[in-house]
DNA sequence: CGCAAGCCTTGATCCAGGTCAACGGAATGC
DNA sequence: GCATTCCGTTGACCTGGATCAAGGCTTGCG
């Protein structure tokens, strides 16, 4: 019954990183997240396909099924800063009421279910429990950013790169093989570093046996203590 | 009746950075935020006092009456990273369940007012239309945390100087003096620089009139263009 | 197979902002 | 009133990461 919408347990329904623990979805939701499911469509975009641009109205959301997505901005002068990343069973675009202040766009080939804000809103307001839901998965969302606020106001390139890979691996729930579906660029702009150091920074985990780089999007964790040290806060 | 809490009709009860607009308790709720407010509990902190500790149980949030207080975290080495300021009328705390990531210091003389979780949680499952406020809430820290990371990631220190300072005129919805209860130290630890980058951008900016500085924690807007066309993004 | 277009990687050089050091001026305490 | 402490400010110098430049390695296509 709810396989046709691809991965993710009605009672995973919303969720997120593993990172910050605790599914939200609780017993005794199931009927209400089934009713969310059937509002939503199914649609692919292709590798660098926008899904959504800057500006647009943000009458929609999307949970993804499966690849991954980047939420980014690009400034006047072609600096380029990605927001975040979200992978499949993340959801992603539940912004303000306003426009997108952000755009998403596909990294690889991405498909995803699209749930209409106003329906939602809807639903929500006849099954609170969902509001609580909501709440929980913006909390972890908060949570995130902030994290990643010391990472771009206080870390260096190594501790940068050593925190991305940490949490690729805790994302993906894998210990030793990564993989990385974004391009350099993609994670330099995410680090705010620039693809140069990002490369040297890789490079020079692996000559001293952090971590092995079979082809570049692939990555093994050797030596995760290494790791670990880098980051140590 | 109001008076009593200090600033802040109950109808602006979750009222939060101006930035993102939308005020968000809405007529009709008038029930559900007086009940809120009384379960409440006044306490005051003396500049620098620990408001809560990293590692804390986040058992309780605050709403301030009066002054500013700052978000932080230490780093190992001594590395400290501002992730937040909140002022007058701004809510903070509401984190996730477990233990505090941050903690949460007055910058000067501060009064809150103190909310149990529990309490909370219990009242909000009764009157529903306060989990949305929450929501918007959230949605707007997140959106700032947004902002917030474009500016540690991609921006110079000019433009990071110039943010902060508009970012403070529209929060105190003020359009030229603005006062500046902040160190310096705390200017820069938010603004990911040192103390001694931000005192070189606000000199610089002063020798080309755009501000003036009749003492360290009154700055005067003089040329506001001037300031914006410096963030243009 | 050969060629072109994208990435990724590495090296050489540069510079924005960090670090170190000195000093000034206001607030606090004796 | 003087000493001390704490900030804020400014200058001199240094460095981590940016920028510029040159290949290398895949992948896809004629």
């Amino acid at each position: 019954m709810f396989k046709q919408f691809g991965i993710g347990a009605p009672s995973e329904f919303f969720t997120q990183p593993p990172s910050v623990g605790v599914s939200i979805a609780r017993s005794g939701q199931l009927d209400e997240l089934v009713a969310l499911e059937q509002l939503g469509s199914r649609r692919s975009f292709a590798r660098d396909a926008e899904i959504y641009a800057e500006g647009d109205r943000a009458d929609c959301w999307f949970k993804i099924v499966s690849g991954t997505v980047r939420i980014c901005k690009l400034m006047a002068d072609g600096r380029r800063h990605i927001a975040e990343f979200f992978h499949a069973g993340d959801c992603f675009g539940l912004d303000g009421e306003g426009e997108r202040t952000f755009a998403a766009e596909a990294v690889g080939d991405v498909i995803v279910m699209r749930f209409n804000r106003a329906a939602t809103e809807r639903l929500i307001d006849e099954r609170p429990v969902l509001a609580r839901c909501m709440c929980n998965m913006m909390l972890r969302n908060l949570a995130h950013a902030q994290t990643r606020l010391l990472l771009l106001g206080r870390m260096t390139a190594p501790e940068r790169v050593a925190s991305f890979l940490l949490e690729l691996a805790e994302r993906r729930d894998v210990r030793r093989v990564l993989e990385v579906p974004m391009s350099r660029n993609d994670i330099a702009d995410y680090l705010g570093l620039t693809i140069e150091t990002v490369c040297r920074v890789l490079s020079a985990m692996k000559r001293d046996g952090t971590i092995a780089i079979p082809n570049p999007h692939r990555i093994e964790i050797c030596d995760r203590d290494a790791l670990e040290a880098t980051v140590e806060m």
